[in-house]
DNA sequence: TCGCGAATGTAATATACTATAACTTTGAAA
DNA sequence: TTTCAAAGTTATAGTATATTACATTCGCGA
């Protein structure tokens, strides 16, 4: 009983699907030690292949990794889409706030690769992971609920991305301990949605009556 | 006319002062490309000495890390000490926050190195790196120059925080690009400020009124 | 179906980095 | 002045990335 591609099956020449096997492979070292614990040697050695056969799927590692935090950029589309489909009481932009914190703290070690290497930043307009990053930021924009007022979506959703981002990186950090902890995660993110929210309706409400400028 | 202590004076068998050297050179390093940047064996070669020699001031990489992270978090203190003190038409907070912004920008790798590595969360409770972190955290609190009533001011600061820390990251990963570049980091780096003012006298107004749970 | 080329794999090897062990030099305290 | 611990050295092991040259296999057109 050997996992559908996860090895190379007995003693064929060919692996069958290398590409797709090396990406789940490093996401599932990234899962603990970030990009740090991803090996090109080690992925060949669990799949089965000798050390250079992954050159032949990736030009260096930095293409891989591209190709790793890609994927999971996509996941976490997946996993906000699903958030905010499903019924519940609180408001989409609340769900899909809680549902980012918890991926960023249940798979912190994925999070990091994704935000806080500098992978993302080399990678170029049309590329895979451009297309994937702005797939995820589309569906913050989605989750503010708002008419398209100018740019005034775009604008809050970058800042309740950027504040769930910050969380996230302090959580991690173990910057919650101490007296400041009994303000818990969720907590304050609650906090930002609450507040964008009320940006939102301010700015919206401003755009409608654009004559009077209220405090 | 060699730079102080940078490399080995001449022929001397000791250094001087490696221990220091080297967190500079390395600091130096990370400038561009974070931590990754930092490599023990070309730091020995830039400093003149041997290969194995920093192992005499650091058990490991990690630990070397760790001094230079630390001293990161010193410079900062510094920066938004200063950035504090000179006088200004803008508030405490506002200032912290551009200086903050500015640093992260700015000193690029250094920030990822502080923030965006794990080193800070193995971190021990009393090491010096845990204490260059909480200082600079006691400055985003006194920046809020706001009575202690409660811990409201630690949960403020923790939100103002995370929200920098946000807004340098997305900034650094190219995500103000397209459309929602129009506003600048600055201008909602300023958002989180005045969200902040408003945020923290509503509580502390709360607080002297605790039977008025007001809008 | 033959065979040929492209895709995909392997073995061998160069280069770079971390880290340890055993030995050497030196400054400063007793 | 002696001596010894701190701080440096050379030598070496182990691991990682990446390239080169060669081997195998898949699939497609003749």
């Amino acid at each position: 009983m050997r996992s559908q591609l996860a090895r190379k099956p007995e003693k064929t020449y060919h692996h069958g699907d290398l590409r797709e096997a090396l990406i789940r492979a490093a996401l599932r070292e990234a899962e603990h030690g970030g990009a740090e614990a991803i090996s090109i040697k080690a992925l060949a050695k669990q799949l089965g292949v000798s050390q250079p056969a992954p050159y032949r799927h990736f030009a260096d590692r930095e293409a891989l990794l591209a190709a790793v935090t890609a994927e999971a950029f996509r996941q976490l589309s997946a996993i906000l889409r699903d958030a905010m489909a499903k019924p519940s009481e609180q408001s989409k932009l609340s769900r899909l706030a809680q549902a980012t914190l918890d991926f960023g703290l249940r798979r912190n070690g994925i999070y990091r690769l994704m935000f806080a290497s500098r992978t993302v930043s080399y990678a170029a307009k049309g590329s895979e992971l451009h297309e994937a990053t702005r797939e995820t930021f589309a569906l913050v924009i989605d989750a503010l609920e708002a008419p398209a007022v100018g740019l005034l979506r775009e604008r809050q959703a970058l800042k309740i991305w950027a504040a769930l981002h910050g969380v996230v990186m302090l959580a991690e950090q173990g910057l919650f301990t101490g007296e400041a902890a009994h303000a818990t995660r969720e907590e304050l993110v609650e906090d930002f949605v609450s507040e964008t929210k009320a940006a939102l309706a301010a700015a919206i409400k401003g755009a409608r009556r654009p004559k009077k400028p209220g405090a």
